[in-house]
DNA sequence: TTTACTATACCGTCCAGTTGGTATAGTAGC
DNA sequence: GCTACTATACCAACTGGACGGTATAGTAAA
């Protein structure tokens, strides 16, 4: 890997912010100084706080998908190769490190609708899925304890240790395959 | 029941503006507007904004404690009576509204440090489900999904229908049930 | 010459919190 | 039953600082 572009750095400094100051904390003037630019270069990056914000959002949905798609051709041909592939990215955190994810929050901090794409991207998600797999509650189900644990993670309100997490991640993926038969 | 205290109006009012405004858009004049009062009065009742998420905070915890006792009462004896309460009670819109629990995602906002009395209650019902089934982790799956379940639903980020939020919750308990035998 | 910035100054708005009141009900002493 | 006092529950106006955004002048590399 080469170096982060700017706007790379940028996100991270926006990120590491909403992380230990709060979602809704996001100042410019502080991921100016944290990025290590000025606030005019900043600026020049993104439009303005809501550009900032949606960069977050559209960095992690495209990150996201780059792993799924992944893990998606590994699989190609198999049963559920898509909810299968979608819930083995979800335990990647070398790739798509969980801080990338303090985007939602950031968002649905600043405006319910900054969520859109992510919404978007979703719908696109399910009906892949239902194509492939139908439309199942269970299924779903597994997509959901998926969600539970990044924001378990994200907020930091775990009932299980960290430690656990892989064991966690591991536990999902058995009973996925296991329910997906 | 009668009409609800002043204290409670105005936390309806807050947890209205963070669901249409945004988690982190909560503004002490628009909290006053909202719930009918002015400004001065607002203040009466809550020191300043932190307290006012505290508050927030605290009536989710005590809304949902009250909801899952009760619960437990009912499967008193029973195998993993805490661990079914705690899953039971998340299916319970009729007496726990899911925007109470936008005080999970205002108090992220605000500082995340907010969030200390959740983590000490999770603890709290963690110990309490270890000494009751055990530390297994396809139980914190259980949690997870329920979990997965009501932030997807906060956010506006499920994946299924709204209509099937129902069939959802109901393939939770019956996968709970068939987990722990 | 264009791109990618730095540095600094500034403006207007938003917003948390303060201050100094008012209204009402209750209570204690006489 | 009147007066004095206290507590509760507010209201309206203001203040000061934070913050988003703009503007401008300049720099350095390709």
């Amino acid at each position: 890997m080469g170096q982060p572009s700017t706007r790379d750095t940028i996100l991270d400094a926006a990120q590491r912010i909403a992380a230990e100051r709060g979602a809704g904390r996001i100042t410019l003037d502080e991921v100016a100084k944290e990025s290590g630019l000025s606030k005019g270069g900043l600026l020049y990056h993104f439009a303005g706080k809501e550009a900032l914000i949606k960069g977050m959002l559209e960095r992690l949905i495209e990150r996201s998908s780059v792993v799924r798609e992944e893990h998606s051709r590994s699989l190609a041909g198999k049963p559920h190769a898509t909810l299968r592939a979608l819930l083995a990215t979800r335990n990647r955190d070398d790739v798509l490190d969980p801080h990338v994810a303090m985007a939602i929050l950031a968002a649905a901090a600043e405006q319910p609708t900054l969520l859109d794409p992510l919404r978007q991207h979703i719908a696109y998600m399910r009906e892949q899925i239902i194509a492939e797999s139908g439309d199942q509650p269970a299924f779903w189900l597994l997509w959901a304890a998926a969600d539970g644990l990044l924001f378990q993670q994200l907020l930091g309100v775990e009932p299980y240790l960290p430690e656990q997490r892989d064991a966690m991640h591991q536990q999902l993926q058995l009973l996925a395959e296991g329910m997906l038969k």
